[in-house]
DNA sequence: GTTTCCCGCCATCCC
DNA sequence: GGGATGGCGGGAAAC
């Protein structure tokens, strides 16, 4: 879809529509990978929302998505309007580090072991928005006060930004190095919501997950017991040491590339088995990286290696400017990523070695 | 039948 | 006022 405006940017809209529509291939993992492959070269400073959303073959809409998990893990920061300045993966680990830090300051405010998770997500209340209660005003530093104020934190509190923030801050400042979404939704949210609230909330994961995946920060995965789809965090210790109640993946899927996931077969009384534990106990239970516990990002690098490169494969949204795969000039190719091996790491779901094979 | 998550409406923000 | 931003949930593909 050589960057066409208009009818390039609804791949699926119409044509795709019939036979051969796959939300495979418009999944956000995969978008996401097709956006970093498409920026992530050292000449990229700054980035144009429409530009990727013409070059990518998407609407702006699924751009945005992206983009705000990204700058939530540092890898963009926002310049102006349309305009976002290009970090890199090399700013990853001291992104993750503010996050644990302001994590860990938040939990202690909090009493520590049950839901540091709320950390600052505290927007269960949710509903009641008109809430005059700065209890939930996220953390990041937002003025409140003026009834308009409010209204600007009860939509930060509910951004996608943020939750990926708590939703990293959940791996990062504790322990817990699996987690399912919905258990993950149980935490940020704090108990006492009805289902609906609780199903937009995994909704979100879900969206945050693909794209947190395609970057290999996270993985999807399952746990043995419960055999509940779940997701474990990869992306600063890397591999796992132990991992008891994980199954070997082996067709793991960048979630949201792809190949939709996992096979497994999820059953009610799985799901409610996993479910069991609830927040305080859980984190702990779910835990399995205990351990090398606080170092973190530093090593990030070194597990990040370990990581298999994986084939790639651009979806409908192949960026236009990337070449095909394997094709990609060298230069980008160079770092793909400062973050250190993220780069091997880094998208693995598609098939096609070759792409990331050059990266290494 | 359930899980996953794309899609786009529309509220809100911002210039 | 209008474009930019992004929350939200319907609904369909995938399982």
């Amino acid at each position: 879809m050589a960057a066409l405006p208009s009818s390039s940017a609804l791949p699926d809209s119409s044509s795709s529509r019939h036979h051969t529509y796959s939300r495979k291939q418009k999944s956000l993992g995969l978008l996401c990978s097709n956006f970093l492959s498409l920026y992530n070269h050292d000449g990229v400073h700054s980035i144009g929302l429409d530009d990727a959303a013409s070059r990518l073959g998407v609407e702006r809409r699924r751009i945005y998505d992206i983009v705000n998990v990204l700058e939530s893990v540092g890898v963009l920061s926002r310049k102006a309007k349309n305009q976002y300045s290009w970090n890199g993966f090399g700013a990853i680990p001291k992104a993750l580090q503010d996050l644990k830090e302001e994590g860990l300051r938040e939990n202690c405010s909090a009493s520590d072991g049950n839901d540091y998770a709320k950390v600052s997500d505290d927007e269960d209340e949710d509903e009641r928005f008109s809430n005059p209660t700065g209890s939930q005003t996220s953390t990041a530093a937002v003025p409140k006060s003026s009834s308009s104020s409010l209204k600007a934190d009860n939509r930060r509190e509910k951004s996608l930004a943020l939750l990926t923030q708590n939703f990293v801050k959940l791996f990062i400042c504790s322990h817990v190095n699996m987690i399912s979404l919905d258990e993950a939704a149980k935490l940020l949210l704090g108990d006492g919501h009805n289902s609906s609230i609780m199903r937009t909330k995994v909704r979100r994961l879900y969206d945050i997950a693909n794209v947190l995946s395609s970057m290999n920060l996270i993985e999807k995965t399952h746990t043995t017991d419960t055999r509940k789809p779940a997701f474990r965090w990869l992306g600063v210790r890397g591999k796992v040491k132990n991992e008891p109640t994980l199954l070997p993946e082996s067709r793991k899927r960048a979630f949201g590339t792809d190949v939709t996931n996992v096979s497994y077969k999820k059953t009610k009384a799985e799901s409610s088995a996993y479910q069991g534990f609830s927040h305080s106990l859980n984190i702990q239970k779910l835990v399995q990286c205990e351990n090398s516990s606080q170092e973190d990002s530093q090593n990030s690098q070194d597990q990040e290696c370990e990581r298999t490169s994986k084939s790639y494969q651009f979806g409908p949204f192949a960026p236009v400017t990337v070449a095909k795969v394997g094709v990609l000039d060298n230069n980008n190719v160079k770092r793909t990523h400062d973050w250190e091996s993220l780069s091997s790491t880094f998208r693995p779901q598609y098939h096609n070695q070759g792409f990331w094979m050059q990266f290494l």
